[in-house]
DNA sequence: CGCTCCGTTGAGTCCACTCAATTGGGGTGG
DNA sequence: CCACCCCAATTGAGTGGACTCAACGGAGCG
């Protein structure tokens, strides 16, 4: 009957007291969410862009300085073990710290007074929480691992100070947000107009291209230690139909989900059945068109 | 079986003619759409901040200087009238405009090819449809009228103008964008988590108080002329259930619904039959704290 | 060894959907 | 002025999908 995160009412890690949070994070981790993770991705990618996930996303449609790159790796190298279903910070919380996610999955969720949970958002490996800029705004949403993860805390001043100093991260970030929005209204369409197996569908294909960007998922496979009841919680279904759904698509020879390792078999029929459109993820895949900024000023 | 916007394939208004959505605007309107709308609203508030409604919008959490607000005027004079279900972008057009919602109900939307339609996002007056940015993007989703409606359309150039002369109502905007992504949330949560009723019912309530920052909701009533059809492919449901679970909510006294006009009766249980928490609408109610750009650089 | 958590399966129920048919109101044209 | 039409709202009947409540198997861990 307990909601898997169980103490809601705890002081939120993070907020006041990062040191905390960090007491018996190291201890209990579950090897198998890292052991496919970005450590592996990120060693064997010698002549990229960038070795951690941050860096390699925002290459994506940003060119990063020397500088940038330095100053980004810098940030990675500070990043700390949390281990699953770890709330982070609270609903109505106001956050002190942005948070990288350098490996693993977190998530931004709701519960509801009926016990339910909503996710509303998933952060990968190279996703940024970030503070509602400069405006101390009380969240509207839970934040929370839901895999064991590396993240990196960034605190306020370092953020905007960050951001200040480095104009071409803070333009891909603004970039990332429109993705983001746009991932929101996917999910609206999601949860709004598709049957379950679409549903899924269309989740697992979006997990695919998000992993992508940071080369996490290459040969149409990637780990996902993702629960059962995460899942559910993030499609609006029951646990038990997530349980059928699944099946129906392994029967179906669209996928194959063992050792918490998703490989997708067919990902034509997957995107199809999904009617996957991946252009909502495009901004942060397509380098800068010329745009206003830019230009000299007028 | 055909979409109430039937011709999903003809060249976009506002992309390249606007001249061409105006042609056959002004002439098959509904009266009743705009009869209670922000006309008379409008004319009834002598010493607010600002006629219009998205003057009245933006001086909830800034102080608008006199240039801003002639600045707003001018703009809201502009504003021109198109009928109710009019496509004015489809998905992937790249818009040359934003669009300011002065009167009526515009939506966000996209179509499945299973026929389906999902509505994303709700403008209503005093709610601006940016640019995305000045990233040249496609959209992710189209636009639409769904009511009569007053629109200011804003080139790209004036539009891009305005934020930079005028940095209180860039400030503004930014704070939208955040409600924006707090309202996407909440409506996964609600497509995701709630019942029938319950998903009514907390949409009753966002619209209430949406439309209370620009005082177009008075005692608990508002113009309501959203067909049934189109709160189907707003929450998820069809048309037919809609219309029952309507009938639950009057039946139970929480609202009565009628001449296109909707009374909340008991705001009260509405909301506790929601678990309605309105904090995610804030951003955009409360004025600014403090906060870091407004100190000196450190 | 036993515990717990996760995944799986079965049975029964109810909610929401589809497919129709009907009503009612507003606008139009004869 | 009335007949007609169109669209939105409403109602009924039947179906299927998704849910709940269980019970059970297996893997990992203390």
């Amino acid at each position: 009957m307990l909601p898997k995160i169980t103490d809601r009412r705890s002081a939120s890690l993070l907020v006041s007291a990062p040191a905390q949070a960090l007491a018996g994070a190291s201890a209990d981790l579950d090897p198998l969410a890292l052991s496919t993770g970005s450590d592996e991705a990120t060693r064997r990618a010698p002549g990229h862009e960038g070795r951690d996930p941050f860096s390699r996303k925002l290459s994506t449609c940003v060119d990063l300085t020397a500088g940038d790159l330095r100053e980004l790796e810098r940030l990675a190298a500070t990043g700390r073990r949390f281990p699953a279903q770890t709330p982070l910070l609270h609903q109505s919380d106001v956050p002190e710290n942005a948070i990288l996610v350098l490996d693993g999955f977190a998530c931004r969720y709701k519960y509801l007074t009926n016990g339910r949970r909503q996710i509303t958002a998933y952060l990968v490996p190279g996703d940024l929480f970030e503070l509602d800029l400069d405006y101390r705004l009380p969240l509207d949403c839970a934040l929370g691992t839901l895999t064991a993860c590396r993240l990196a805390v960034l605190p306020r001043p370092d953020y905007e100070d960050l951001l200040r100093r480095r104009p071409r991260i803070a333009r891909a970030l603004q970039m990332m947000r429109l993705t983001e929005a746009a991932i929101l209204r996917e999910w609206i369409t999601n949860l709004g107009s598709r049957s379950g197996p679409e549903r899924l569908a269309h989740f697992l294909c979006e997990m695919l291209l998000r992993l992508r960007t940071t080369g996490l998922a290459s040969d149409n496979q990637y780990s996902f230690p993702i629960t059962q009841a995460d899942l559910a919680d993030t499609l609006g279904m029951s646990c038990v139909h997530i349980n059928r759904v699944l099946q129906k698509l392994r029967r179906d020879g669209l996928i194959e989900l063992s050792g918490r390792r998703l490989t997708i078999l067919k990902p034509e029929g997957l995107k199809t059945l999904a009617e996957y459109d991946a252009s909502y993820l495009e901004p942060a895949a397509i380098p800068l068109r010329p745009c206003v900024s830019d230009r000299p000023a007028a």
